[in-house]
DNA sequence: TACGAGTCTTGGTCCAACAAATACAGAGAA
DNA sequence: TTCTCTGTATTTGTTGGACCAAGACTCGTA
């Protein structure tokens, strides 16, 4: 295979080593990047004046787009054209999203000690960047607890809840990682809760985290997320033993 | 709920609910893939049966499969048509060799921040498992740092000396967040080393990880831990400015 | 049975057109 | 002047059709 030349290709100027007319455009755009100097946020020019200038019909164009799209290298909306983004990480997880669940699942503790590491132990982080704008909107998410229908929309508001949490931390790879879990993490929220633990139990559990939080008090902090993880994770475990 | 059941939820919530006619033919495509029970060198009806199946245009079609290929999920070769595949891994390598842009800076200031998260916040966890087979381990990979031929090779030995340290958490999630994670990994612990590099500094940062780890003293270890990680992230933000 | 020419099929590319959405400019109102 | 509404033009999304090149296939022939 011809393709097996990965090592060449991290120098940035690959042979031109014809391909598909698709793959000729997907180098064009790439060389367009880099000898433009685009960042992210840039706009690329349209698709019809791309079509001119590498001399490809607009369908070529538009399926090199969506290689580039698929790479998470940029972000196409309609009428507003395609800017650079960098989306890879995030890419990167959806591709092995399969494989990360296959083996997760096995083992829900290793999520539920993955999360107790992320939330709690970057506690003087969050503090570090914490504001007043992260606080009221964990209040906002957390009062949607009151009017959860069931637990489906129950658990999607307490996963909304700790993803607001470590957004506070601005690291986008912490954010991949945990929407890829999302799924698992459902699940743990939702066993052994009914419609109402959620609204009593977990809504106080999550006021008493920002009421740390709004104390700057780390210490009541750390101590109330990990017990709210404790929580879910032994409400997880009765059930697969009364299960098993 | 049966497993089986559990697996189709899962990948359904991992992808979008609606979306244009080009991500409805993806979600069918990996619908019909699983359903069908499709294996690696199964083959995929042709472009134009796809299309009546789905009733969307060859277009449309095409670009939904301009993505399967990019995920490394479906390989096309002309005349032969679609087979299932899986270059999901070579795909996430060829995802970061797009590199010496400078969108990628923040990604990579990420995951180091990801890392020392991962590997110097969970110490206590790591001292309560280490065992005397686990030392013995890492320092027979640190030992290969004096074989190395070239700077790809050093930055694998580097990368499996830390996830050799993090799998004394015995976390397979985490461990296979750092898999995903490799090729940007990679790339950090290359970033301004040479191979004589590797074989003294990076070799000795990691021979006092290990020794601090032997003398259970958890204190020197986070400090060196952290200083090693750090000393490959400036090494990054240098040759970034350099370039810029 | 072996072989070879002709036909069929299939992915690759291009073209033209329409739909939907919205940025933008210009008219009109406060 | 400033704001708002509206119409137009532009841009992406999607469709259907067309042609090409080349491998796959058919079938008649030796």
């Amino acid at each position: 295979m011809t393709d097996k030349r990965n090592d060449v290709d991290l120098e940035l100027n690959a042979l031109p080593a014809t391909g598909s007319a698709v793959d000729v455009v997907v180098r064009q755009l790439r060389k367009l990047i880099s000898e433009e100097g685009l960042k992210v946020g840039d706009s690329l020019p349209t698709e019809r004046e791309l079509c001119v200038r590498f001399d490809a019909s607009r369908n070529t164009v538009r399926e090199a787009m969506r290689i580039l799209k698929a790479y998470g290298l940029v972000e196409v909306r309609p009428k507003i054209g395609a800017t650079i983004t960098d989306n890879r990480m995030a890419r990167a997880f959806e591709l092995f999203s399969f494989n990360t669940m296959e083996v997760s699942r096995k083992s829900f503790t290793d999520v539920q000690a993955f999360r107790d590491l992320i939330e709690v132990r970057s506690a003087d982080r969050i503090f570090e960047e914490l504001q007043d704008k992260d606080l009221a909107e964990l209040r906002e998410i957390n009062a949607n607890l009151a009017d959860i229908r069931d637990i489906q929309e129950a658990s999607e508001v307490d996963y909304a809840f700790h993803v607001r949490l470590i957004s506070i931390l601005g690291n986008n790879a912490i954010l991949d990682v945990y929407s890829v879990m999302k799924p698992i993490i459902l699940r743990i929220m939702q066993k052994g809760k009914t419609r109402r633990t959620f609204m009593t139990e977990t809504y106080d559990e999550h006021e008493g985290v920002i009421d740390a939080m709004a104390a700057r008090d780390r210490l009541a902090f750390e101590y109330r997320l990990r017990n709210h993880l404790m929580v879910g994770f032994k409400n997880f475990s009765d059930e697969m033993e009364g299960k098993a």
